[in-house]
DNA sequence: CTGAAAGCGCTTACAG
DNA sequence: CTGAAAGCGCTTACAG
């Protein structure tokens, strides 16, 4: 089996030659157009399949001006999993709808940088943009004062706080923070920890400030000094309970927020001796397929990732036709600003029954 | 702050008509060519500025006929956490040496499918591929019968068996298995079984092969009937644990295709009040950075692979360059089919000890 | 050092 | 239904 094309590309030119038509018509039959006798369609067809003609995308697109691709910026640095796991719903849905995805990595999200990523995809004439980076601290600050709609292509920012003029699609972290929360509290805990992810994150602070809501609420706002900070990794659950014991003693409850570090968590309440739940509840985020083999299973919230970059796509698609003043497939009929939440999905680590919930 | 270019693009011919040069020596300026003098140059690239000029990199393509993209096909279906892992190598090497990456997905290997994504590579003109999808069953036959050069661009096959003609850059999974019985074997065990990944993966069978050629080596070849499939996934583990069982009552050691599997495995364990691993040994692949902190820790062999994405995408940029007759970067001199290979860390899952091998 | 011309391989109006 | 022309925005020889 050999595929054809292999010394010169074949082009449009060389099938209209032999079919002895117009490229024109060529193209008319490539493309679908009715207007094209049925003969000469066939014959068309024939010489296109003897040439091995495949029509350059690239040609395509200078000339209509639309790459049918969508770049997507993200940070593999940390938290590859999420990254890993919402590729999957992009890819799928791209491919549904006709388009390719351009993968880029950020180092680093100084303003520099941002722009360079920005410069090389309007470079690349990218049809849209997803914007899959984590929102640390101020660095998507530029969303604010940036003129988006300058920008040639439309965006979409994933996981990042909403602003006007800005489309995004986020997790309710605050929410969640609180529900996980409320469960601990409801089972009699009264000394909840909470183990976060790196301070700096948007993420992490919305679920701090969820967890202490929920503190509040309970008449428990000096509880919330009970916070350490973690780097979502499996290595600093660990260190993390230690520390959250120093501070509070009498700790009988763990808020953590990733189920790796919650893993860690685990192995040392293990190692020091301490009964999960009996002594210490625990409990995770992400809700990850191992975790319901943990031991004991970890009661932790389902973070539907791939859905939120599926949703992420459509949105942007939706954008794109708009612009474009096309009308969108009824699949993109996605509204503003997507709100997605958490599910709590209860196990033994939180639950004294013998009963497994698995 | 306002991104230029949002209404119209800025083309070269705009920028030569502002600074009243030809097209070709904004060219010059922008592709740093050294025949400009200092004096034009500063007007041209002053003009850039004002005019928020970027070159369209589809235009460039189309005349240079170079796309600097390398297409990745892979299946996120099972897998995804090491698809994940590996585009981080791709990505960041692909970077580095000024490509971008175009992500496609193969739903199913048919002849067809394969057909099809080449087809759209070459429409898309890559420069290259690498070809990420699992080796399941004869699904990479058409590696073998396939006139590779006859592709307009070359392919590298990642963790795919070794074929004349064909690039690969693999795990020697053979030897992964071999190793990891050995070292089950020298710790005492005799009655070794194996959960191994869905037997239609080359990867699975190299595996399988190895562990039974360890076992025959220790003069155990029957033991080679202990054998359970397996999906790579935690829920697998548990019932592969009990069907090993009842094949093998007297079973001591389980060689476990992949770590997530052992997690299952470890849970059934503790339900079955079996102690790990005093009555039973247990050990994965991949070492996940959450293997060492389960109860017991895990042993597991260590399989890099960003590495491994990274050294296919280098010899990859080889390939390509050596088609244009152009020198590859040094970085680039990857030898044929290079061979990646596991390494085995003990820990507390298979080792008897009381000390903490973490 | 600089420029006019042709070409990369398509598509988009506009005629016939 | 079909075709000739112009254009998408660059680069590549070839002159000067």
């Amino acid at each position: 089996m050999t595929i054809p094309g292999g010394d010169k590309r074949v082009t449009l030119a060389d099938v209209a030659k032999l079919a002895g038509v117009s490229k024109q018509t060529v193209s008319r039959v490539v493309n679908g157009s009715a207007h094209v006798t049925e003969d000469t369609r066939e014959r068309v067809l024939h010489c296109i399949e003897t040439l091995g003609f495949r029509p350059s995308a690239l040609a395509r697109q200078l000339s209509t001006g639309r790459s049918q691709t969508i770049g997507v910026v993200s940070n593999g640095g940390q938290g590859y999993l999420v990254t890993g796991v919402a590729y999957l719903g992009m890819v799928r849905q791209a491919d549904r709808m006709g388009y390719a995805l351009l993968i880029k990595e950020m180092v680093d999200f100084s303003a520099g940088s941002v722009r360079a990523m920005l410069d090389f995809l309007i470079e690349r004439q990218v049809d849209g943009v997803i914007w899959a980076g984590p929102e640390i601290g101020d660095s998507h600050a530029w969303l604010d004062d940036f003129d988006l709609a300058s920008l040639p292509m439309p965006l979409v920012a994933i996981n990042a706080k909403a602003r006007p003029g800005v489309d995004t699609v986020s997790f309710d972290n605050f929410e969640a923070g609180r529900l996980a929360t409320r469960h601990l509290l409801s089972l009699g805990r009264r000394n909840i920890g909470h183990i976060s992810g790196p301070a700096n994150r948007w993420v992490t602070q919305q679920r701090v400030e969820g967890w202490r809501a929920a503190l509040a609420e309970a008449g428990l706002p000096e509880a919330g000094r009970n916070l350490v900070e973690g780097d979502w990794d499996v290595t600093s659950g660990g260190p993390g309970l230690r520390r959250l014991r120093e501070i509070c003693p009498q700790l009988d409850a763990v808020f953590v927020g990733s189920d790796r570090m919650a893993i860690g968590v685990l192995a040392e309440a293990h190692r020091l001796g301490l009964r999960v739940p009996e002594d210490i509840a625990v409990m995770g985020v992400d809700n990850q397929p191992e975790s319901a083999f943990l031991i004991p299973p970890l009661t932790s919230m389902t973070q539907d990732t791939p859905r939120m970059a599926e949703v992420a796509l459509r949105l942007l698609v939706r954008r794109i036709c708009e612009r474009r003043g096309e009308p969108y497939p009824e699949a993109c009929a996605i509204p503003e600003s997507p709100v997605l939440y958490h599910d709590l999905v209860v196990r033994a680590s939180t639950l004294c029954s013998k009963s497994p919930t698995r």
